[in-house]
DNA sequence: CATCTAACGTA
DNA sequence: CGTACGTTAGATGG
């Protein structure tokens, strides 16, 4: 191990032939990301990097790539390399991908215009042996071999991307039975049918070496041409020119003149956050685990930990040690329990502060003085506390008596708003990326329940409390980092976060603890009905096809739809053909096999059992079904629900909305009230387009599509079809999605010149929106990020990608996002001025749930009128825009009576 | 046993 | 070849 200290290892790659490699030994369809960029020669060539980089631990690296299918090479011999089909299409963009890849990782890219990454590799390979380093070479061409000798030695890959044989002298010897230095010689008799290098017909390796090693060498061979006899004798003779050929052709270039020389590519480590970049978009979570695993144990940036003077506390020892340390500087607070429901159980609370001392205490163990203690400084809007992921701790303290103010920042609402895209906010990778530093034990479980703890042994319970304190004290440190990263905005980023998120997070709160009352027996009454409905359709599907099968299988279905009843082919998927809805919708309209109309009746009964199986699932003890509201998961500013969710309660269906039928008004309630916001989104579109002709639609006060259609199709209002009104409808719910005439053809059924016709004529009558959607996707070019009406950003770096797909992608999301952003703006704004109104009001209503641009409230008794007039009210005055945001509520017994 | 995919529910 | 989510059942892979 001293030994590699001390003498530095050159790692050199040959990017193309790997990245070839790579690309045929995994199935490109298993490949790619969402938007349908194949990403599996980067993933394999990945993949066996960080494998080198593991095994082999170089301290210097290059790759090399060729710069074009031409080189000296193929001005000498143009059929060199031509065999090599056209490059396929799911490869062409993936080098530029591990480009972006090696830059992430910091791993320099030295090429050479007019010769191969194998020139240049020999010639590093050269210039470093001479200097002393050791060096490898990893290609998946076999010219490398010659470069092997007791300093060199060649990674070649073989079965796929997981393995390589380590090409020693010896090795190659072996197995091709002359030595590297000889390796060229054989290859020119033998061929390299990968370059189209021909070699002599009947010739292998074994005879190429016999020769080689009875002459001394290829010129000993083609010297003593005449005196090999037999077959392959003759072979030789008429093939010569070709061996002669071969070998000016495989001969590496040793001595080029490069950017780099070999002891300018000291490998520093890597760019933490490029990386965390390149392989969210590349969707690498597996490989990225693998990166970090090992990588982070070398990383040499990251400092080793916290400085950080613990203690745990014991019973009377918590009150003064908070009067001391937890007053008018922020503290780091970290908790550890069970969590979730709308409620939460502590078994550890973490305080650090800023200057060392740190303490932690088990809540269940403390006196009075103490309980009365961490109440009164919880409580305290004036001791400050900064803490990751406010919401859990605020609802289990809740749980057990206690209220939570004075949080300063939520660190990780923070990393959200900093950051929209990213798909969790884990405080140990924020340490790393922000503070580069590494939190060594584990954060316990989020939501999940048992605390990873193990009781009884006193020595891991003091590692894991002293874990705790180090998040805590993490969590101070990552809010000064993350506060300045958002203050760089002029001031919107903070404002979101201390206006609208943070105390959003405790009315979401408030609504998960309070949850929705179910009824539980026609919960169950409906899913004996569904249950028989699924059983039905599926009995009545065995019959039609003759035998039993698996419905539920795509698979399965396949096969028996367009094998064995040799249906009509339907769009491709990965694993074949489609066997979604509308496909099968537009096979039955084809075909009218009847097993279409059984299946797509099974799927409907099933989906809606499976949603009612869940909710009866997550009704708790109180009767009441409480979600969990996640505040940093969408990258637009929009909640979502889980555990159950219930933004996807159905509604379409007349079937769908009976489920909607077991939200009840609960025990000392009225009724039910929905608030919905109409066509939020066209309205903001109204008001950041300032399209005059759209906002006089809106005030018109008429229905708003029909208004629209009206203008587009020079009609009366009176006298819009209801065809016509469907087709602008659809257009106005498409636009904000970045609908592509194309889109519109096909949800319509209409021709695609119909499709831009329609469109045409829309922009006619609306050419401020087409002005404003064109500038969107400008600025966001330009700033590389798209905001909404507060200020929230959403980066988008694959506006400029080079990749059409992903590109056109990146830009129907700056399209939609300032539109769903704001949309999301505005409600939040509008919960937090309803929750206040409703305290200042004194009412015993509240609110329970949100659904994007819908709130659910219960009605306390006789509260019905003055309720409907707070909620019109605040929700109608979140925000002023050019246009009025109208609000339509409705109440009934339950969620589907309130619904209009 | 964990993770991925296809399908489908909502705004 | 229209955005944003979460859940399910089945398939797949370690």
């Amino acid at each position: 191990m001293s030994d590699d200290v001390m003498t530095p290892r050159l790692l050199l790659l040959d990017g193309h032939s790997l990245a070839y490699r790579a690309y045929h030994a995994l199935p490109v369809d298993n490949f790619s990301t969402v938007t349908g960029q194949a990403t599996n020669a980067v993933f394999g060539f990945t993949s066996m990097l960080i494998n080198m980089l593991r095994d082999e631990k170089p301290t210097h690296i290059v790759v090399s790539f060729d710069l074009s299918r031409k080189s000296f090479r193929t001005e000498k011999y143009a059929e060199y390399k031509a065999g090599r089909s056209e490059t396929p299409a799911p490869f062409q963009g993936q080098v530029s991908l591990i480009k972006e890849v090696l830059e992430a990782l910091r791993i320099p890219v030295v090429e050479k215009e007019n010769y191969e990454a194998d020139d240049v590799i020999a010639t590093l390979a050269t210039q470093a042996r001479a200097a002393g380093m050791e060096v490898l070479i990893s290609s998946g061409d076999r010219d490398a071999f010659q470069l092997a000798d007791e300093h060199v030695t060649i990674l070649y890959p073989v079965r796929g991307v997981s393995e390589v044989w380590r090409m020693t002298p010896e090795a190659i010897e072996a197995k091709y039975f002359v030595p590297p230095s000889r390796y060229r010689d054989k290859a020119a008799l033998v061929g390299e049918s990968s370059d189209n290098l021909i070699g002599v017909p009947g010739v292998g390796d074994k005879t190429a070496a016999k020769w080689i090693n009875e002459y001394g060498g290829l010129d000993g061979v083609i010297a003593n041409a005449d005196k090999i006899k037999g077959k392959a004798g003759e072979s030789l003779r008429a093939h010569l020119a070709e061996v002669m050929r071969n070998y000016d052709l495989n001969r590496l270039i040793c001595d080029l003149e490069l950017s780099k020389r070999p002891e300018d590519v000291r490998w520093h480590g890597w760019d933490r956050e490029a990386v965390h970049q390149v392989f969210d978009a590349l969707e690498f979570r597996v490989l990225r685990e693998r990166l970090y695993s090992y990588l982070e144990a070398v990383e040499p940036e990251a400092e080793s930990g916290f400085d950080l003077e613990g203690r745990v506390l014991g019973a009377g020892q918590v009150a003064a040690w908070l009067t001391e340390h937890a007053a008018a500087a922020p503290v780091g607070v970290a908790v550890t329990g069970s969590f979730g429901r709308g409620t939460g159980q502590v078994t550890g609370i973490a305080v650090a502060t800023g200057s060392g001392p740190a303490a932690w205490f088990d809540p269940a163990a403390l006196d009075e003085g103490d309980e009365g203690a961490v109440a009164a400084w919880l409580a305290d809007p004036a001791r400050p506390k900064v803490i990751h992921d406010a919401k859990p701790a605020l609802l289990a303290f809740r749980a057990h008596g206690w209220q939570l103010e004075g949080v300063t920042v939520d660190t990780a609402m923070a990393a959200y708003l900093a950051k929209p895209d990213q798909r969790a906010y884990d405080l140990n990778d924020l340490a790393l990326r922000y503070l580069k530093r590494e939190l060594k034990v584990d954060a316990p479980p989020a939501d999940n329940g048992q605390l990873a703890l193990s009781f009884g042994d006193e020595e891991q319970d003091a590692a894991a409390e002293e874990g705790v304190m180090l998040r805590a004290r993490a969590t101070l440190d990552l809010a000064d980092v993350l506060t300045a990263e958002l203050s760089r905005d002029g001031g919107e980023s903070q404002r979101l976060l201390a206006e609208v998120e943070q105390p959003l997070s405790v009315v979401l709160a408030e609504m998960e603890s309070k949850g929705i009352a179910a009824d539980t027996d026609y919960l169950s009454e409906l899913e004996t009905r569904f249950a028989a409905e699924v059983k039905a359709a599926q009995q009545a599907a065995y019959e039609v096809h003759g035998r039993e099968f698996n419905l539920g299988s795509p698979k399965q279905l396949q096969e028996i739809l367009f094998v064995e009843r040799n249906l009509p082919k339907t769009k491709k998927i990965k694993s074949g053909y489609t066997t979604d809805a509308d496909a099968l919708q537009d096979l039955f309209a084809k075909t009218e096999d009847p097993l279409l109309a059984h299946l797509l009746r099974y799927r409907d009964m099933a989906k809606l059992k499976s949603t009612v199986d869940g909710l009866l699932k997550s009704v708790s003890d109180d009767a009441r079904i409480h979600t969990t509201f996640n505040q940093t998961v969408a990258a637009t500013g929009r909640l979502s629900s889980t555990d159950p969710n219930l933004q996807n309660i159905p509604i379409r269906t007349e079937e769908g909305r009976r489920i909607r039928r077991a939200f009840i008004v609960g025990d000392g309630f009225e009724q039910l009230m929905t608030a919905d916001y109409s066509q939020i989104e066209m309205r903001i579109m109204a008001h950041l387009s300032e399209d005059a002709a759209l906002i006089a639609a809106f005030n018109s006060g008429a229905d708003f599509h029909a208004a629209t259609a009206s203008s587009v199709f020079h009609v009366e209002l009176g006298d819009v079809t209801p065809d016509q009104r469907r087709k602008i409808k659809a257009m106005n719910y498409g636009l904000a999605y970045g609908l592509s005439s194309f889109g519109l053809s096909n949800q319509l059924t209409i021709s695609n010149d119909e499709a831009k016709a329609l469109m045409e004529e829309y922009f006619e009558r609306f050419g401020g929106v087409r002005e404003y959607l064109q500038s969107v996707v400008v600025q966001a070019g330009k700033d590389g990020y798209t905001a909404t009406i507060l200020g929230r950003r959403r980066y988008l770096p694959d506006l400029s990608s080079d990749n059409r797909q992903r590109r056109e992608m990146a830009q129907r999301m700056a399209l939609n996002a300032p539109i769903q952003g704001s949309a999301a703006d505005i409600i939040k704004i509008a919960m937090l001025n309803v929750d206040r109104a409703l305290r200042e009001s004194e009412l015993a209503s509240r609110m329970l749930l949100q659904v994007h641009d819908e709130l659910v409230f219960e009605v306390a008794p006789g509260e019905r009128d003055a309720l409907e007039e707070l909620v019109r009210r605040e929700m109608g005055g979140a925000m002023a825009l050019a246009v009025p945001l109208e609000v339509s509520v409705g109440t009934g017994r339950d969620w589907n009576g309130a619904d209009h």
